[in-house]
RNA sequence: GCCCCCAUCGUCUAGCGGCCUAGGAUACUGGGUUUUCAUCUCAGCGGCAGGGGUUCGAAUCCCCUUGGGGGUACCA
């Protein structure tokens, strides 16, 4: 029985997709599941749009999600190198066999002509395709073309006869192409690099890959690899087209699609814990077999299966992230919260000053009503800024009611007393109140609330006084008392 | 246009011929808890795209239609 390789290989093009970063995570838990190897390869033959920087940005989102890699740049491995443009004396060689064996040809059209070609295909209702003019080239022809100063490519031969390609695929099982739509695709550019259809081919063979693993947009391209295993004699890899992610707008996921961030760098700034994405990530597109949907990374391996993976495309529900990370944030130990809180509350206030405790106390407080860390700024601005009513004129009215003036000297009588100024001495000295006054709890808890923050709704009030401090939470009463004078 | 894939609540999904009067989650609505909001909790709302078959029986199997998605590059 052979070992489980398989890999993710993205091309670094650019910041990472949300949708390729699910790709990641599914080789990474199949890979663990099986106790296989996980394989990073970096497919960077697009000479013009990769670059070493999205390299970088690739394992950093990787990191951040916690998915390791057994092999790959950095890393190494015995199949190195993992950069395609380290491999080019690899593929080489494969080409040279294609064009030995006579199953590749050198094509000298030009851009313009196949465009030509294209559009006049399409005018006469034609599928586009290559026709294949370069195929059969006379030695002399080809000198000719080449003394125009010609850069060649070179095409795959398709095969003349129609044959059925069949793709077994993991999740969509059998799915057969006609060879009659494959056109002599180009296996090297003009530049000298490989196509992503051959390099991929020469790769996972080479790295022993079991299983291909990559979204369904890749799943039309599988019978053109398919060719080519068949051209070499290898055995093909089992395939595994995983569903598409949809943007809410149902089309693929991208940045004109809506409001849903496509890039894992803007949830990580957002302030989204890594552990919720993985595990909404997970969701999306696999199920586990009970009802259950909070799971740690090791309990999602434990269950994954391919099987149970879904052939249908899944919109991406931010709301449901959105839940799903708030749980995570209230569930996760205080301490760890406060962390990674700081630097979110460090852009907007001045906290220098402000003790680990009464940091505890501030995210403790307000990480019941917060979806994501980013969010933590409006939630605490009332322990920051200067007191600002919502509506004064409404507050003046309310602080106006009957017997709302003992309700508020009351308070700032006793909060001067007051021994201890800890959130439980705080809360049963407002209970005492309430029970001393002649006043209910609306008539307490309403007019504090807008007397201490200036708003309708809130934290808990005794933890707002805690916050806000003896001294403060005593001005904050004089200034509401002063507002009836 | 051509090729391929897909189709259960708004969304993520369970369901692999009878356990389905279709289950869970989210969202939404309402109740309770918290003398506010949130959290938590309970309840409600809401779906098998349509049409043909097959079968004693179909959300489940087959066909067609429709709808959606992907591909159709010297991008991956």
């Amino acid at each position: 029985m052979t070992d489980t390789r398989v890999r993710f290989a993205p091309s670094p093009t650019g910041q990472i997709h949300i949708g390729n970063i699910r790709t990641a995570l599914f080789n990474y838990l199949f890979a663990r599941k099986n106790d296989g190897q996980f394989i990073m390869r970096i497919e960077d033959t697009d000479q013009k749009r990769s670059t070493s920087e999205f390299e970088e940005i690739i394992h950093r989102e990787m990191d951040w999600l916690g998915l390791d890699w057994d092999e790959g740049p950095q890393v190494g491995g015995e199949f190195g190198p993992y950069r395609q443009s380290e491999r080019l004396d690899i593929y080489e060689e494969y080409v040279q066999e294609l064009l030995d064996k006579d199953l590749a040809y050198r094509c000298y059209c030009t851009p313009e002509e196949l465009e030509e070609m294209r559009e006049e295909q399409i005018a006469n209702d034609e599928a586009p395709r290559y026709d294949g003019r370069c195929r059969n080239l006379t030695e002399e022809e080809r000198k000719e073309l080449e003394a125009e100063g010609r850069e060649p490519v070179i095409r795959f031969k398709s095969p003349l006869e129609e044959e059925e390609i069949i793709i077994n695929d993991l999740v969509h099982g059998e799915v057969s192409f006609s060879s009659d739509v494959i056109d002599d695709f180009v296996i090297v550019k003009s530049d000298g690099m490989p196509t992503y259809n051959f390099a991929v081919v020469i790769d996972d063979h080479l790295m022993e890959i079991t299983e291909v693993i990559r979204g369904e947009d890749h799943l039309s391209n599988t019978p053109k690899q398919k060719l080519l295993y068949q051209a070499f004699g290898w055995e093909s890899p089992n395939f595994a087209h995983l569903p598409m992610i949809l943007g809410s707008d149902r089309s693929k996921l991208s940045k004109r699609s809506g409001e849903a961030y496509v890039y894992v760098s803007e949830y990580r700034k957002k302030g989204y814990l890594p552990e919720a994405v993985v595990n909404f990530l997970s969701l999306l597109g696999w199920s586990p077999s009970d009802d259950e949907e909070i799971f740690s990374k090791a309990e999602i391996v434990e269950r994954f299966s391919m099987d149970r993976v879904n052939k249908s495309a899944a919109v991406f529900d931010v709301e449901k992230l959105d839940w799903m990370n708030g749980l995570y944030i209230r569930n996760k130990d205080l301490e760890t919260v406060v962390d990674l809180a700081v630097p979110y509350l460090e852009e907007e206030y001045d906290i220098e000053d402000e003790s680990r405790e009464w940091l505890e106390l501030l995210v403790a407080t307000v990480r019941e009503s917060i979806d994501y860390l980013a969010q933590i700024n409006d939630e605490v601005a009332v322990f920051f800024e200067d007191l600002e009513y919502e509506d004064e004129e409404e507050a003046r009215e309310t602080f106006a009611e009957e017997k709302v003036d003992l309700v508020l000297e009351t308070l700032r009588d006793r909060s001067q007393e007051l021994e201890n100024w800890e959130k439980q001495d705080i809360r049963a000295m407002m209970n005492q109140i309430i029970s001393d006054l002649p006043v209910g709890g609306r008539l307490f808890f309403h007019p504090v609330r807008i007397a201490l923050t200036g708003e309708e709704s809130g934290p808990a009030l005794f933890d707002v006084a805690a916050l806000l401090g003896r001294e403060e939470t005593i001005n904050r009463l004089n200034q509401a008392l002063d507002l009836i004078k």
